[in-house]
RNA sequence: CGGGAUGUAGUGUAACGGCUAACAUUCCCGCUUUGGGAGCGGGCGACUCCGGGUUCGAAUCCCGGCAUCCCGACCA
């Protein structure tokens, strides 16, 4: 991608109603638009961010035998009368419309209800399970007050898988492999060593739910953590009982502020006997599918990469992240020399598959320094009179700033 | 939803109740410059959030909306 094309600009300040890290840094860059309160268009970068987290996430979900589906964000509210969570005294985070053809219809702040609706068309024999399926759609929450720039909005992006099981034992088995799988998003996603799975709130069907709690100040959670056990507790179940059902002393955990970047629950049967997903086990008998639900908000996902990973200069993203692998930059494009050499690289690169921003702009050195910094590609490639006449090229690495000089056959390889 | 704060060019700020609403930046033109957001000159860009009211006169004071941010509550 040639930079002078991109639509997007940079700025040196932020907007004055921004008070956030992630949101100031990405709107800066040019990641996103602010539409309103909890509200974001993601931009040409932003969108590529977010398609690679996707990738990382569709890849280790599909690894665990997840099918992607893509389920509709309008609701049929006859569907959620039947789990009682369509009154606005139940769920308060409704938003609703009405059909000109009349009756009412919602949008989907979670789809639990739908995904059990559609398996209770395809599941019938014990020979079916199990099974699971996701899919990454947005989600729409009136939340009383948005807050902390893409970390809390009133729509967004939500991965949403759903496990289907015929016995505790098979549902723990695939909850595990699915918790394992998401310390594995969050390593690939570069926040892994700061990511805990927590024990938290379990509702009905367990004495605990997870979640992933990134540790981190711009966090709305309080998650009590020993780093080195690798162990977490939320706030909210921190109890005696709970202490000792874990087999914890309070005074080993340390309190600490972070950022929910997952969780995990078991549903039991809730949802497949109201709904009516059963299958015929071995004697014939009707038997209610034990669910599981398991959650990754993308674009919050993005949002802690940035809280945790930038520095002063800018956003600094992991090579899995970014929305380029090499941020090409030519110094003194006037001079015929440089340019046809950046021109040739820009090609080659992209030849070989590298996706590259080429900053091609008639801008001064420092400007275009300034930029790379803060829109965070992980590797400069710095192309200038004083590269050709050494006859290497300059590399500096985005997050430790060690520039190296490489020949072109090297950058190449 | 309770409390607090703020709404002025694209962005960030200024302006005693009184001149054509100022400055910086962005953007456009010209010259100069060319490895860390350069310099000089010129130019475009604002119904001062909306609607009322007070006043000879309102960006400024008053009332009502709306919007945004922060704290709290809420948030499988």
């Amino acid at each position: 991608m040639r930079q002078s094309r991109l639509f997007t600009k940079t700025r040196k300040e932020a907007p004055k109603d921004e008070v956030s890290k992630n949101a100031q840094l990405l709107i800066r860059a040019g990641y996103i638009h602010k539409e309103m309160a909890g509200v974001y268009s993601f931009l040409p970068l932003g969108l590529r961010v977010i398609e690679n987290i996707n990738t990382i996430i569709r890849e280790e979900m599909n690894a665990i035998g997840g099918q992607e589906v893509f389920m509709s964000s309008l609701q049929d509210p006859e569907l959620w009368k039947t789990t009682d969570r369509w009154s606005d005294e139940t769920v308060d985070v409704w938003f609703k419309s009405k059909l000109k053809a009349g009756g009412d219809i919602g949008f989907a702040w979670t789809h639990e209800e739908m995904i059990t609706r559609i398996m209770s068309s395809y599941v019938r024999s014990h020979k079916d399970l199990p099974f699971s399926a996701y899919h990454i759609q947005n989600k729409f929450r009136n939340e009383v007050r948005a807050k902390s720039g893409i970390m809390r909005t009133r729509e967004f992006l939500m991965k949403d898988l759903y496990s289907f099981s015929r016995t505790e034992a098979e549902h723990n088995k695939f909850y595990n492999e699915c918790a394992d799988a998401y310390m594995r998003i969050f390593t690939r996603l570069g926040i892994g060593d700061k990511t805990f799975k927590t024990f938290a709130s379990g509702g009905a069907f367990t004495d605990f739910s997870h979640e992933f709690q990134t540790l981190s100040e711009a966090g709305e959670d309080i998650v009590y953590v020993n780093e080195e056990k690798n162990i977490a507790v939320n706030e909210e179940v921190l109890d005696d009982t709970a202490l000792a059902t874990l087999g914890l002393t309070r005074d080993e955990l340390t309190e600490r502020k972070s950022i929910e970047v997952g969780n995990i629950f078991s549903l039991g049967t809730k949802f497949s006997e109201a709904i009516g997903l059963t299958y015929a086990n071995e004697e014939g008998k009707e038997i209610p599918v034990i669910m599981g639900s398991y959650g990754i908000g993308p674009a919050r996902a993005m949002g802690t990469v940035v809280e945790l990973l930038s520095d002063e200069k800018g956003i600094v993203w992991p090579a899995e992240v970014a929305p380029f692998a090499v941020h090409l930059i030519e110094i003194g494009g006037d001079d015929e020399a440089v340019r046809a050499y950046a021109e040739a690289l820009y090609k080659k690169l992209s030849d070989k598959g590298t996706l590259v921003l080429y900053d091609d702009r008639d801008a001064r050195a420092g400007e275009k320094f300034a930029d790379s910094d803060l829109v965070g590609i992980p590797k400069r490639v710095v192309v200038s009179k004083k590269t050709l006449e050494t006859g290497e090229l300059e590399t500096v690495d985005r997050k430790t700033g060690a520039v190296e000089m490489v020949s072109e056959a090297e950058l190449l390889a």
